[in-house]
DNA sequence: GAGAATTTTAAATTGCTGTTAAATTAAAAA
DNA sequence: TTTTTAATTTAACAGCAATTTAAAATTCTC
């Protein structure tokens, strides 16, 4: 499998996501090869694109067959560091970030969810599916103690900054952000910063963009 | 306020609750002017873009002053279509559909939330904030009956296209979708498909892309 | 009037699409 | 069963479109 040096671009390390979930569906409906030309009609890409796309990881597919499904989707995943599984803290235990310990998706991904934190003192103590609410203030010994990777960020936004800096003090390798403010934090951690509310705006934007006679 | 003839692109418009979101921040911190050079520098972004993106809906700057921030984050919200009210209701009260409920920011932003439906007799007849959650099976003809424009769904994905079906023939507008797998609705109706799990992958690529040796 | 900052226009870059050649499968014929 | 032919489909490439950045011209502030 031979890797080009070419740098991949931001646009298409985005789509991989949704390819790897679309294949994953396919599997489940037991359709075991697939051309870029059916893919694409799934979903709303281009024929041409879906090729581009996966040529910059290498040749996945064959000519005159299409693709692997089962073998795509893994090697998507291989690409996405799905292989690999991730020790995780939520810190947050509101109702989103019940929400995401409830997700039996993240744990079948490889994604191990180790303990919550939350200020309030009626959930700490208390556990969601086996996972304990931890104290807030227990917050930065236990990521440099448990080897964490993965931060979960679920407090709201007057506080997501000051979570964020704990997490990157106790070396922290990667932050998901779903307070509605975006968290600066140093070039060498990976930041998600998710603000929900941006596709609902967006929606409003679509709804009504007839009537700006732009 | 003169408007371009020209077609805005989906590119554009994705950033547009960016900046008004972190307009609204300045506004909050007493800022009330800001040049390009240093929006960009809090956003992340080139002043360039900056000033190519706001002059896509007109001319919102003065030049040797820079923006105004309240006038220009008000444009912005009405190009948003955020001056407006927006009737919803979110199907699924589990702690996702809970966690937007109980999320102030959108009920300020005049998206008024009318109900919750969800299949569980547990949940059915509570109420969250003064929301009360109704049967599912009565979504259809609550939806047709009281104007709702907008329908969130959190529902489990098996659930998420039949839910759909539903609110596009009782005459939804709009579709703002949390189950992670996409959902078809006609070309007339506006959806926007969240898939959480997207960012969380994106983590993961970009928290192993050395490794990958591409 | 000097400086600052936008607007407008142009250039450069990036990303996407369509096409062609090569490879493979599938079908038909021997 | 083997060979031949036709149909598929990717990989690679080139051209085009869209996006972003940069530069020049203009306007406004102080």
């Amino acid at each position: 499998m031979q890797r080009n040096s070419i740098k991949v671009s931001m646009a298409v390390v985005r789509r991989l996501p949704k390819y790897y979930r679309y294949l994953g569906e396919l599997i489940q409906n037991d359709i075991l090869r697939i051309s870029s030309k059916e893919l694409g009609k799934i979903m709303g890409l281009t024929a041409s694109q879906i090729r581009q796309d996966l040529n910059c990881f290498g040749g996945f597919g064959q000519q005159g067959y299409g693709y692997n499904v089962v073998e795509l989707q893994k090697e998507i995943g291989n690409i996405l560091g799905l292989n690999k599984t991730y020790n995780c803290v939520i810190v947050g235990a509101g109702n989103l970030g019940q929400a995401i310990t409830n997700y039996e998706g993240f744990r079948r991904e490889g994604f191990i969810l180790k303990a919550m934190f939350d200020v309030n003192p009626r959930l700490i103590g208390n556990t969601i599916r086996d996972i304990k609410i931890h104290d807030i203030m227990e917050l930065g010994e236990y990521v440099k103690e448990n080897q964490i990777e993965i931060g979960i960020i679920c407090v709201p936004k007057e506080f997501s900054q000051k979570v964020a800096d704990t997490l990157v003090e106790n070396n922290i390798k990667a932050i998901w952000n779903f307070a509605p403010a975006d968290v600066n934090v140093p070039e060498s951690i990976v930041i998600e910063n998710v603000a929900i509310s941006e596709s609902l705006y967006t929606l409003t934007y679509l709804m009504n963009e007839d009537s700006l006679n732009l």
